[in-house]
DNA sequence: ACCAATCCTTGACCCAGATCAAAACGAACG
DNA sequence: CGTTCGTTTTGATCTGGGTCAAGGATTGGT
C-alpha cells in the first residue's frame, strides 16, 4: 500500500492513464501535464485485496506492471471472477462512486492512480478522453460477452485453453495480432482463481491442464512457467471461431 | 421489415433515444428536434434476425416495443444469448460498424433507428449524449457480468427464478426498485430461447419451471402467462443477495 | 534440518444436468 | 374438425465435472 516513487514505466505507463491502453493520438501535451500533476502510485502484494465490493472509490486507475482480478462472491461463498486487469487495463468508473466487485491482487500489481474528482474534471474540459473511455468501456462488454459464451457453453478442456489464450496474448506484449508458433509466458493466476475465473473447481482446472500437459498442447517446468509450442493448436482446442477471441 | 408510421410511443420512444432508458434531464429542445428528423421505425415479426454477427451496420436504434436477443453461436452450433434487449434498450454501438452477435427477435419488435453518421453528429455536438451512453454502457457491462456470476456458479433452479425475477422486473414497467409481492407478466422468450441464455437444454429449463410451479412459487396459465405470488420468494430461489440483481 | 502453510495433483465416487426418445399440447389452416 | 407443425413436457439413461479425501511440492520461518 505504500506510495512509492514512479518506476520504469514505459511502454504501459505515461502521464496519461488513457494511452495505457492503445495509444490516444490525440493527447495534447498540456493534457498529459495536467494529469500528471495529479497521478500517483500504489503497490500491493499477491493476494491483497485492493478493494472490496461496495467500497467508496475516490479514485480512478490503471494497471501498471502485475494482474488484478474483479470477484463476485454469494453470501454462501461461491465466487466467480468477472474479469481480468493486465497491465494497461483501466479501474473504475466516472460517475459512480462504489465498487462493484472486489478488486484482488493475483501477483504483486502496481496501480497508477488518478483522485476522481480531478480526473472527472479534466474529463469534462477534454471530451476526447471520455470517447476513449467509451470505446474501452465496449471492448470489456465484449470482452464479458465472450466471456459469457464460455462459461455457458464450453466444456472445461476449451474453457481452459481459451484461458491459456488469453493470457498468452496478454503476456506476449498487448498486440492484437494473435501471435503464431511458439509462445512461452508465466501463469498470473493460482489454480483457484482460474477455476473462479471458469466456472469450475480447482481441481478440474488441475485435471484439464494435466492432462493438455499430457497431450503435448502445452509443456509446463514448475507449476506456473508454460510453454506453448504451438500456438494455433491452442486455439482449436480452446473451440474459438476464426480470430480465435477477445482482447478485452 | 416495413417502415411506418409512429404508434403509440409514450413513454418508450421520444424524439431522444437516450430519454429511453431514463429521462435525459438536459435534453434540450433542438437537441430533440435534430433527433427527430432523422429517426424511422422499423418493425420486425418474432423469430426474425433483425442483423447477422458481422453484418454492416449503418444505424443506431432503440427497442420500441418486443424483445429481442444478442446471441453468439460457435461453429458447431452451439449457441450463448448474451443480452436481452428490453424497451427503451439501445443498440449499436457509435464508432464500430460490424454488428458483433445475431440480433433476435424473440416476440414482434418495433425498432426506432438512426442513420449512424447523422447520429454520430449529433453526438459530437452535443457532449451530454455521449456521456449517457457511456453510462447506459457501463449499466450493460455491469448486466453482463451479473449474467457471468449466474452462468458460472448458479444452479438451474437460480438461473431459471434469476431469468423470471429480470423478466419480472422489467414487464413491471421498467422500476429501478424491486417490486413486492404478486406479480403477473409474459414471457417473451420459449423455452429454447432461455435455455440459451441461461446456459441449460431446453428440457432442464422445462423440468425447472414444472417444479417451481409445482412448488407453488410460481402460477402458469399457458405456457407463456405466468403469476408470481410473492416476488420475494423468488428471488430466494434466484440466490441474489439484498437488493437481487440487475437492471440492465 | 525440521515444521507449517500454501498450493497443486491424483484417485474414487457421485450427482446435476445433458442426451435420447416419445408423447402431449396448442395454434394455424385447408 | 382433422391434420400438421412447432413448442413443451416428461421419462429413462448417461456422463462431465463436482465432491471428498489423501498425498506431493515448494516456500518460508525458526
Amino acid at each position: 500500500m505504500s506510495v512509492q516513487q514512479a518506476p520504469i514505466l514505459a511502454p504501459n505507463c505515461g502521464a496519461c492513464p488513457i494511452r495505457h491502453r492503445a495509444v490516444c493520438a490525440r493527447c495534447e501535451a498540456d493534457e498529459l501535464e495536467a494529469l500528471d500533476a495529479i497521478k500517483y502510485y500504489r503497490s500491493f502484494e499477491a493476494g491483497q485485496t485492493l478493494l472490496w465490493a461496495g467500497d467508496r472509490m475516490d479514485f480512478v486507475a490503471s494497471v501498471v506492471t502485475g494482474v488484478a482480478t474483479l470477484t463476485q462472491v454469494m453470501e454462501d461463498g461461491r465466487t466467480q471472477t468477472v474479469g481480468l486487469l493486465f497491465p494497461s487495463d483501466f479501474v473504475g468508473r466516472p460517475g459512480r462512486d462504489r465498487a462493484p466487485y472486489n478488486v484482488i491482487a493475483t501477483t504483486d500489481v502496481l496501480m497508477c492512480c488518478f483522485r476522481k474528482k480531478p480526473f472527472e474534471d479534466m474529463m469534462g474540459r477534454t471530451p476526447h478522453i471520455g470517447q476513449r473511455l467509451l470505446e474501452m468501456t465496449l471492448d470489456e462488454l465484449d470482452a464479458a460477452r465472450e466471456w459469457m459464451l464460455l462459461l455457458g457453453r464450453k466444456t472445461a478442456r476449451e474453457k481452459i485453453a481459451s484461458l491459456l489464450a488469453i493470457v498468452a496474448r496478454r503476456d506476449a506484449g498487448l498486440h492484437l495480432r494473435a501471435p503464431q508458433g511458439k509462445l512461452v509466458f508465466d501463469l498470473p493466476l493460482t489454480r483457484e482463481a482460474m477455476a473462479d475465473y471458469l466456472g469450475l473447481t480447482l481441481e478440474t482446472v488441475s485435471r484439464q491442464i494435466s492432462a493438455l500437459k499430457r497431450e503435448g498442447i502445452i509443456a509446463l517446468e514448475g507449476k506456473r512457467h508454460i510453454t506453448v509450442p504451438d500456438f494455433d493448436r491452442l486455439l482449436e482446442e480452446a473451440g474459438d471461431d476464426a480470430d480465435g477471441g477477445f482482447v478485452g
